[in-house]
DNA sequence: TTTACAAACTTAACGGCGTTAAGTATAGTG
DNA sequence: CACTATACTTAACGCCGTTAAGTTTGTAAA
């Protein structure tokens, strides 16, 4: 009777066998490394195993992504607690830069490689629970409130692009960590140092100074 | 007897077919558009016949790239005529940005690719030649220069550490321009106004004022 | 207790990819 | 005229994502 129940937690424990496979496969070596062959051979399944539980590759290695971009939301979670937004935002920036440069792999996978046109149909956390859209409107709502408490420079009024700078800022220094840190012709100064520099300098320039 | 040299034209030639041919399919696609059948296709060859000319895929279309990024090293021709060096970084900041939303692909490939470990072997165009190199280094001549005049904040004294956070700035709208654009959850500012934002943010936010 | 069935899985294959080994045609040289 | 270097082709290898067609197996109905 219970059988049923008892079949589909078999069948949800063998998508976690392969969602696990998937993503020590693709933590270590990107999506590119991730094949559903060798997927397949690490759980001791055949490939075509692995489509009864997910649609296509995509499908599996953006749920993975969409599952630990959680624990980005997760850092955020303390920082809403902090009441002045001007340092919410600053620590917003850091929490980010913090989750790219720990997770290289799901960060150049979500927000480095081109959307193809027309894959806006999501994935079962739904349109709202994107953690991406999610960390987007965190900011912006820090924005919106510090732009009330009249804390920007004059000229600037717009909520969105005022985002758009602070997001462009940080993710230029962690997209340029992820593809360029091994380039040599750049005596790279140490991240931290570089995040450190640029929310100096996006917080100089764009806050009405004290 | 001058037929070496006519022999050696013609290989010259159809090197430049090859080239074409696959300079169309990865600036209208991408780097995984380019394969070497379809390029074999357009130009009438076998596909084998472009290992002639190139040992790989990836050193064929790294010289495309590598050839086409003249087209930045020569916007910046103009600029190193100017002789306030803090115009001269807004303009390269502006041409960096300006030619990447003109070539995506290209831009994706030459900065959002990572590097794999070991391939610090140079094309034809050798170490120096490397137009990517030579953007920082001209960057980093007018950082220099502007520190030199005491333009930049008190406590900006590290010119490396200047120059990667005004990249990262730069790096970060055409990146999120290049990869995100067609995001629909952000109420995207047009990428002439994101540019502009994020250059008065960032020298408002670098130079002392005035 | 036997039969029917649906679910989970496998085997074999398709078409594509980058790349290589082996063969061929040809033009210039001794 | 024979020889050889060069530019090419054909055929294949081993990978990839994916699918069509079977096979097992445990449960439920007869």
């Amino acid at each position: 009777m219970g059988s049923v129940a008892r079949r589909e937690r078999e069948k949800q424990a063998t998508r976690e066998l392969i969602l696990d496979a998937a993503r020590d496969l693709f933590a270590r070596d990107g999506y590119e490394a991730v094949t559903m062959r060798r997927i397949a051979e690490q759980i001791e399944y055949s490939p075509t195993a692995i489509y009864l539980h997910f649609t296509d590759k995509d499908a599996l290695v953006r749920e993975i992504c969409a599952v630990d971009f959680l624990a980005l939301a997760h850092a955020f979670q303390p920082i809403a607690l902090e009441r002045d937004p001007v340092v919410r935002i600053k620590q917003i920036g850091r929490a980010y830069i913090e989750f790219a440069l720990a997770h290289p792999n799901h960060y150049r996978l979500m927000f480095m490689t081109p959307r193809l046109p027309g894959q806006e149909d999501m994935n079962d956390y739904g349109r709202k629970g994107d953690p991406a859209e999610d960390a987007y409107a965190f900011l912006r709502m820090a924005v919106v409130e510090a732009l009330a408490q009249g804390r920007f420079r004059a000229g600037l009024t717009d909520p969105d692009l005022i985002c758009q700078t602070l997001w462009a800022g940080v993710h230029g220094v962690a997209a340029l960590h992820v593809a360029m840190s091994s380039d040599t012709w750049v005596d790279w100064r140490r991240p931290e140092q570089r995040t450190d520099a640029m929310l100096e300098t996006l917080f100089s320039g764009l806050l009405r100074q004290d």
